[in-house]
DNA sequence: CCGTTAGCAGTAATCGATTACACCACGGAC
DNA sequence: GTCCGTGGTGTAATCGATTACTGCTAACGG
């Protein structure tokens, strides 16, 4: 392999000459010349490991999850890879499942491997970031809050529930049930909050019977339904708090062949008794059915990924500002190349 | 932080002493104990940096893939993820959007950062892997056959185009479309070869107008079902070559109150004059309807991305067998956890 | 004309773990 | 008693890039 040393020797110059020119402090510039001729004629290319170990810090940077397969976290993951690697740095992707003890095993290695940076959506409980930021490591937390003091990107997940549940009832529907995630997740909880807030500005109760805290996958969402429409007293509308939970919601309604209800006059017309009206905070890039009857509210995942690596960045920039916690909108960027849903 | 020599000096001993001791080399026991308490009371962690630096490898594999946003590959990743982590590996992931430029500087990265290994779904063109085998990387290639002399894990993918048809001819479908991914990737063509063998077996045609090359994504599956629909001499049932195309593929047809054919047989009855059959190569993880008329394929991505790995692992524990070629059936483990669909 | 300073380049220390090599002690063989 | 082998340990070289420090040169002011 060829080395600093190699090129130096080609160039006729000091590894150190070398070295500044590949990191652009000021050099004689006929020395600069032949340091790139050397490169280029050698095909010189320096290892990352040594860089890292002599500067105590890798051009990786980890993005921590709660579920890869979620496409709300894929997009994120888009979202950060494209600014990250534009900035030549590199994304490893951690699943941690929600579970903490995985948490916590991926950031002791990315304090081990000296990654550049982490950032992450936090699994319930307080993820262990203490020596993280000791070492001075930027940490930027995105869609999920976390109590340290570090960056913070999320949306503005009360006034997300609120607008979902808003659009439900400007459709007509009344009696409204919320579908989330764990309590400990705080967009699940936050979201719900929305939705008591704007059944509250109706006047209308919030009956615990109504607020079902699932998982935030399908099969939560796919469940918590199922047993709403099950039991006496069914909502004639279901809002659903994220993507999955969505779609185990739609699920659910179809494998008990109620109709989807576009508003709450279409609950008399409707062939069955019981049409359900749903909502949900997010979209359906999977869909596989028309969804204009579905109120969606969708999110724009990708751009929460882009702005939380776009902070992180200015970090590892040396950015030392006090914490920033900002709240995005939630709002899409109008996405090109989808599928009219 | 704590380095190796704080711990050596703690117990008493060399750096060497207690590289070995931590490295499973012998050692007098009393020293290995003194060695394992220092560690223990200093919090030791070892320098994976500078490990990386002295081994000339770092234990982290690259798994290269075409298109994170796809829940086929988000599945393989988990199952890369679960085998590569128990074994102490990290995982980046590395999405090329299949495109050459993308995936070789990603394999560049790999290679500069003295990455342990590779795992790559490679994309359309031959991936540039001569640098990584020169210097001794491993290298694994799945779901996509690749050129070069190494191990590779894959699915029957024409045995899947045959059975995935056949289905549908089981159901009396006669007049089948094909729509596939690129002409380039090695699934997409397999696939459309097993389609044209399961019509040929069948003594059936497979006109060229049925064989759609769309790209392998919903937008992908979506327009080419639409001009399929629009066209004069329309198909009775359309086979979707993998999960996204098939996604597409049922939102056109939901799109155009095209009803859904479970058999040929529905044809006739179902209030729409062209109810249409559909056919997957994959399944529909995030499906907002019913699935039971669609003739799925159920693939295992999942176990894909375990063998790749412990193929992978293999190699890196040192394994020097000429390269192996590993076909999968693709029928899925039994998967917990799933909402019925 | 000399001293001071700035700018640039080279030498060598440095990051932290691994490991080649040297060395020592001990046991057995002759 | 000496020699050799073996098993365990320590010293120091090593991986490759970065950078503190030093020194040289040239320009400028007094």
């Amino acid at each position: 392999m060829t080395r600093i040393v190699d090129v130096a020797r080609q160039a006729g110059v000091s590894t150190a000459t070398v070295s500044r020119v590949l990191n652009g402090k000021t050099v004689r510039p006929e020395l600069a010349t032949a340091v790139h001729a050397a490169v280029a004629e050698l095909g010189y290319v320096p290892d990352r490991t040594a860089r890292s170990l002599r500067r105590r810090s890798s051009d990786v940077v980890a993005l921590v999850l709660p579920d890869v397969e979620n496409p709300f976290f894929t997009a994120v993951a888009r979202g950060v890879e494209d600014v990250a690697q534009q900035a030549g740095y590199s994304v490893v992707l951690c699943n941690t499942d929600d579970d903490p003890a995985k948490e916590a095993r991926y950031l002791d290695v990315a304090e081990h491997e000296n990654m550049a940076g982490v950032l992450i959506a936090a699994a319930p409980g307080a993820p262990p970031l203490g020596n993280l930021l000791a070492r001075g490591r930027a940490v930027v937390a995105l869609d999920r809050a976390v109590r340290d003091d570090v960056d913070q990107v999320t949306f503005d997940n009360a006034a997300l529930g609120r607008r979902a549940t808003r659009s439900l009832l400007d459709r007509g529907f009344r009696r409204i049930a919320c579908v989330t995630g764990p309590r400990e997740t705080s967009t699940a909880a936050q979201r719900a909050e929305g939705w008591r807030a704007a059944l509250a500005e109706e006047g209308l109760d919030a009956p615990d019977e109504l607020l079902i805290h699932a998982n935030f996958r399908v099969d939560g969402g796919y469940a918590a339904t199922a047993g709403l429409l099950d039991a006496a007293g069914a909502p004639d509308a279901v809002l659903a708090t994220n993507n999955l939970v969505g779609v185990g919601a739609l699920r659910a309604l179809a494998d008990r062949r109620v109709p989807l209800a576009g508003s709450a006059d279409d609950r008399g017309t409707a062939t069955g008794s019981a049409a359900t009206g749903v909502g949900i905070v997010g979209d359906l890039p999977f869909a596989t059915s028309r969804t204009d009857q579905v109120a969606l509210l969708p999110l724009n995942p990708r751009g929460l990924g882009v702005t939380a690596a776009e902070m992180l960045l200015e970090r590892l920039d040396g950015l030392d500002s006090p914490a920033r916690h900002v709240v995005l909108d939630g709002t899409p960027a109008a996405d090109a190349g989808r599928v009219p849903a």
